[in-house]
DNA sequence: CTCGGAGCCTGTCTGC
DNA sequence: TGCAGACAGGCTCCGA
């Protein structure tokens, strides 16, 4: 599920409702595959919520000192960071994590079990390895810099989902922007010429551009932090969308599997 | 270093 | 209808 703009989403959603607040207590529920210091966190104002990679972080200071903590949370597939007014979070199905503040309750939910919560006492720590391509900082040059790195045989898609290289990418914005780009799945990112690497830039920055704009795509799983679904499936040109026209060439999209991950296609406009 | 595959989990959909 | 198997938007670990 939540890819760059979904996490930007949810961030943006949970600040104006959670900043500000105290975290009074917090309480995990499966502890199997949660672990978190919970008393360190009690007691603390929660300061800034906003995106970082994937996670969403929320910035937590202790009255008393001026330092603090970040707490990362990663939906994974299937989670969900929910601000409810109320304090019935126990009554909703996969709650696994419960942060209760002076006014409502930040619940985490994770259907799937996949997501993490990570305690950082630096932000540095918190800090992917790749390049968010929202940033100034991406400019088609420091993308060329990025695929040159490695041999250069790996497929454009694999390529896209990795965190190392770009964060912020998954499977459905990996389909989208090559076929923005007019690139073919089969496609190296050695084999990859100036004019598309600029193409390739162009189209990232685009995709994910208008995929925040839309408050992310939902399919079944994703939601802002208030609840509220996602509109860029809408707009979603070759994802999910085999045996259909191609909106740009009219060809018949395609599905392939690359790496056990579904890759579609336009085999007509995508070279 | 790179790459491919298995694994982590649960829910839903497909085809027999 | 029932049930086994495939599949799902992410990421890490392991071995070659």
């Amino acid at each position: 599920m939540p890819e760059l703009p979904e996490v930007e989403t949810v961030a943006r959603s949970l600040a104006p409702l959670v900043e500000g607040q105290t975290v009074m207590r917090v309480r995990i529920l499966d502890r199997a595959r949660l672990e978190l210091p919970t008393r360190r966190l009690a007691r603390r104002h929660l300061i800034r919520v906003f995106r970082l990679g994937k996670e969403v972080l929320l910035e937590l200071a202790k009255t008393s000192s001026r330092r603090s903590c970040w707490l990362g949370v990663h939906l994974r597939m299937t989670g969900r960071l929910l601000w409810r007014p109320d304090r019935d979070a126990a009554e909703l199905p996969h709650v696994r994590a419960i942060f209760e503040l002076d006014r409502g309750q930040l619940v985490f939910q994770d259907t799937r079990r996949f997501g993490t919560l990570t305690l950082y006492d630096a932000l540095d720590m918190a800090q992917p390895a790749g390049l968010d391509p929202t940033t100034g900082a991406f400019t088609v040059e420091a993308l060329r810099a990025q695929l040159a790195r490695g041999s250069g045989a790996q497929l454009l898609k694999p390529w896209l989902l990795r965190q190392d290289r770009l964060v912020g990418i998954g499977n459905i914005y990996a389909a989208e922007i090559p076929h923005h780009a007019g690139l073919g799945p089969h496609r190296t990112v050695g084999s990859l010429h100036r004019a598309e690497i600029g193409r390739l830039h162009l189209a990232i920055r685009e995709v994910l551009t208008a995929a925040i704009d839309a408050c992310g795509t939902t399919f079944s799983d994703f939601q802002s932090g208030r609840g509220v679904e996602g509109s860029y499936q809408q707009h979603l040109r070759v994802y999910g969308r085999e045996g259909e026209p191609c909106p740009r060439c009219g060809a018949t999209i395609e599905k392939l599997t690359q790496q056990q991950r579904s890759t579609f296609y336009c085999p007509g406009c995508q070279r």
